[in-house]
DNA sequence: TATTGTTATACTCTATAACTATA
DNA sequence: TATAGTTATAGAGTATAACAATA
């Protein structure tokens, strides 16, 4: 990596505000381009249960929204067969929800179609660019989780 | 920068995978770190119009939205006092939709949002990180405007 | 009493279909 | 006839308030 000189505030500012958008935008598209029968709140929650259960609870808190609103969204996935409401055997008022099979693989199908359109540009670019973006990748995962 | 090896398809297709993650996480973090009183799409269109007057047909086709949905969303704009409506003169089927100056300014103070919460990000990095976030950027605006 | 989850109700954004006015 | 825009209507997704069941 060449020597980086340090940018005035102004120029970080104008950075963050160009990144950004690229960022912004390049989610609009992914979320266009990609037309799954998954919606996105839905994807969201199925990619919630991927790696463990969880209650309604837990999942309204996770993605933002109201208890009522995470009922009615967990009962689509309920009725499409993606989500398994099961009673918890130790506090009845809870339910555990789990991915089905069939959820699990309406998530994979969904995540392969954001790939998909992702994965086509990245190969339009030269190795240097590539490595551009595989050192910028590592900064926005920790930024993205600040 | 330092030589770049070239990647495998299947490396090429997890950096791609990461890279579309981070984008979508930092657009869903800005957006919900930025309260504006301008919904999304209301923001979208005031963008939409920062640069040019259009007509509602116009908003619709750009936004991939119907043109009975714009036609609502327009009216919200206009009764806030964001968008002027005004008839063509040419052709009287048509209106052409401007921002008012307080339309600009409530476009100008959303952004503003928005870019806080980036802007402190990237304060907090150093100026290498920042260097590679610079090339990647340039990389990014391309890329999203394929 | 506090917590989990649901039901009741309403608002917003979206859509399609049908309508009006103009070209 | 074709196009621009609106109105009518309906379907999601969201919210708050009120309720039921359980801890």
């Amino acid at each position: 990596m060449m020597a980086a000189r340090t940018l005035s505030r102004s120029e970080k500012a104008q950075l963050a505000s160009q990144l950004r958008l690229s960022c912004m935008r390049i989610a609009r598209r992914v979320r266009f381009e990609s037309q799954s029968e998954v919606a996105p709140h839905q994807l969201s929650v199925l990619a919630r249960l991927d790696d463990k259960d969880r209650t309604p609870r837990e999942l309204a808190v996770i993605e933002c929204v109201s208890a009522p609103s995470m009922t009615k969204t967990v009962a689509a996935l309920v009725d499409r067969g993606w989500v398994l409401r099961t009673d918890d055997p130790t506090d009845g008022r809870q339910v555990i929800l789990s991915l089905t099979r069939s959820g699990r693989s309406a998530l994979r199908a969904a995540i392969r179609a954001r790939e998909g359109w992702m994965a086509t540009r990245i190969e339009g670019l030269d190795d240097e660019e590539i490595e551009t973006l595989r050192l910028a990748t590592e900064i926005l995962q920790r930024v993205a989780a600040t």
